[in-house]
Formats: C-alpha cells, structure tokens, sequence
DNA sequence: CCAGTAGCCTGCTTGC
DNA sequence: TGCAAGCAGGCTACTG
C-alpha cells in the first residue's frame, strides 16, 4: 500500500527516467483509472498528447508532472496510485502486464542515442487513477503551482513549509480521535493505516485519545515519530530507482523489517521487552480498519474517542 | 462548517 | 470442490 514514501520513490524514479520527454500517444485501456478527469478519456488523451513531461512534484500521496504544451505550462497530469497503483517506466515491446490501465508513449531525449520509453499505469483495484488538471497558486506560498484538486491537501511531514505548530493548534480545536485526525489528509498527508499506526506507537499514543486533549510535548513527539518512519522508509526504498524499471509497488523493503506493531498482533511488544517487561500487540477494528498497538505503552486514555 | 460513513474495486483467504 | 462472505484501505461524495 503505497503512502507518502513509496509514492516519494516513484517520484523520483519518475524524475530520472521520465522528465524532459514528449508524449507521443496515450492509450487509456481502462477508463476507470481516468475517471477523476471530468471530461472523459478522449479528453485525457488529447491533453496530454504533445506535451512535455516537467520535474514531477509531490503533496502527500498525490504526485504531479507539470505540462508544457509547445509553449509554457498548461497544466499538470496528476497521479494517485491508490491501494494498488503502480507507475512503470519500459521499453517499448516489453509484455504488458496483468493490470495495466494506461499507456503513455515517450519520445526519445533528443541525443540520437537514447530510446523510446513507455510510461505505464498498473493498477489491480483502481482505487488510484490518473488525470489531467490545471496549475493553481499554493494559497500559503505565491509563486508555488499545484493542481487544483490538490489544493485542499495539507502539507506533509517532509515538507520544509509544514508547521507543526498549526497542526497542533488545528488538533486542538477538533474533537475526534487521534488516528482518525492523522489519516485527514487535509490536515496532515502522506499517512496512511501502515504508517499511522507505527507513528503513535513510536509516540506512546493510543489511537482514540482525543485530539482537543493533546499537548505540545505530546503533538511534538507525534509529528517527530511521523517525520522518522516516513525517513526511515525512504532510506529503504528510495534506492531502487537507480535501474529502469521504476519499482515501486508499495513494498519499500520497509514492511517485514522494520514494523513495530502493524502485523505484528499477538507478538511481544518490542519497547515493553526491552524493558523486560511483557505486553502483546493487540488488534482491533476501527474506522473499519484494523489498528494495531499495545495495550502498555500506548494505553487506552480515561475519555476515549472511538 | 464539522464529524462520520457508504461506496468504489479485485483477488486472496476463510468458512460452510 | 464450489461458492459466498470477509478482508485489505485511500479517497470522494454524501448525510446528519
């Protein structure tokens, strides 16, 4: 599944192999993972075709790539990847896989050496999509464009303009559960179930404290432990761009390594056995997801909000 | 405006 | 063995 730090590698996988080329045809086999561009695949494809694929940039799970028509930008192709999307950079000729929703062709970088390449987009449940949208300013920065249906994200951990203070002050003013606050990708991005999990175990906070309760130590260590796993996932997965093939199916490597408590229920709690003391990962149905932590160090609070 | 939830999707696993 | 239900969960659109 991928969140902000799959979705930060395919960016830069993008960047390396997909960036400075024109499009030279699209093929939408799939008009599902199109359906968020209001004017229909015709129009997707027509967009895009001729156009020149910028730096792709990123807010939380959603990933960009800036348009030049012959002229200066006209908008930008946006891509979320969903629960199960995919974006590959082939060659032409390779064997289409299983899922593959879209096809991009991409001309050769004007060197005489290089090759056509195929930008692919691979999706088993098309929860994910892609589609074409215009650039607007970034209201809490001029000068910075985004596509218009993602500026209602909040900013994310990694981004050097997120301001954990305000975060903290918005929290307070809500009266919901802490998980469910995290996972708001209006108020903080890029977590997802996975992520959001490992962080407030890192933060010794259970998931249904009352986010109005929360206090600057407590908010501080949370976007801290935040900022550490998404790091952390990143150092494991952001190094597998450096081929062709831009993987990134949502396994950084990080999954069986490094989880604390997601997917481990049952299992010793690893903090509570360093201390010598015991405590099992417990699981339980929330929000109609799991949620796993342990009942020791993240103890349930007095005034719970489920 | 805010909090909370249904529905979108496919494929694997589990239960009868 | 076959079939159905359960499960995985990010996001939008909708209701209260």
């Amino acid at each position: 599944m991928p969140e902000l730090p799959e979705v930060e590698v395919v960016r830069r996988g993008l960047e390396r192999w997909a960036a400075g080329r024109t499009v030279s045809a699209v093929e939408v086999l799939d008009a599902r993972s199109a359906r968020r561009h209001d004017a229909g695949p015709a129009d997707f494809t027509e967009r895009l075709t001729g156009a020149r694929l910028a730096v792709p940039e990123r807010r939380g799970k959603y990933l960009w790539i800036p348009l030049s028509g012959p002229g200066p930008l006209t908008g930008a192709l946006v891509a979320h990847l969903g629960m199960s999307g995919q974006l590959l950079v082939n060659e032409p000729g390779d064997t289409d896989p299983r899922h593959l929703r879209i096809r991009l062709l991409l001309e050769p970088v004007e060197d005489g050496e290089d090759r056509s390449r195929e930008l692919r987009f691979v999706d088993q449940r098309i929860f994910g999509g892609l589609f074409v949208d215009a650039l607007v300013e970034a209201v809490d920065r001029p000068g910075q464009l985004l596509p218009a249906s993602v500026a209602h994200i909040g900013r994310d951990p990694l981004d050097p303009a997120f301001d954990p203070e305000a975060v903290h002050s918005r929290l307070r003013r809500r009266k919901t559960g802490l998980k469910r606050a995290l996972l708001d990708q209006a108020l903080v991005s890029g977590i997802g179930n996975i992520y959001a999990d490992e962080a407030l175990w890192r933060a010794r906070l259970h998931y249904a404290r009352p986010t109005e309760t929360l206090n600057r130590t407590e908010s501080g260590r949370l976007f801290e432990a935040v900022r550490e796993v998404m790091e952390e996932a990143l150092a494991q997965g952001g190094t597998s761009f450096d081929s062709l093939y831009v993987n990134v199916n949502g396994d950084s490597g990080y999954f069986d390594r490094s989880l604390n408590v997601y997917g481990r229920a049952g299992q010793p709690c690893r903090r509570c056995a360093r201390q010598g003391r015991e405590s099992i990962v417990v699981r339980e149905r929330f929000m109609n997801r799991s949620s796993a932590y342990c009942p020791r160090c993240q103890p349930v609070p007095r005034r719970a909000r489920w």
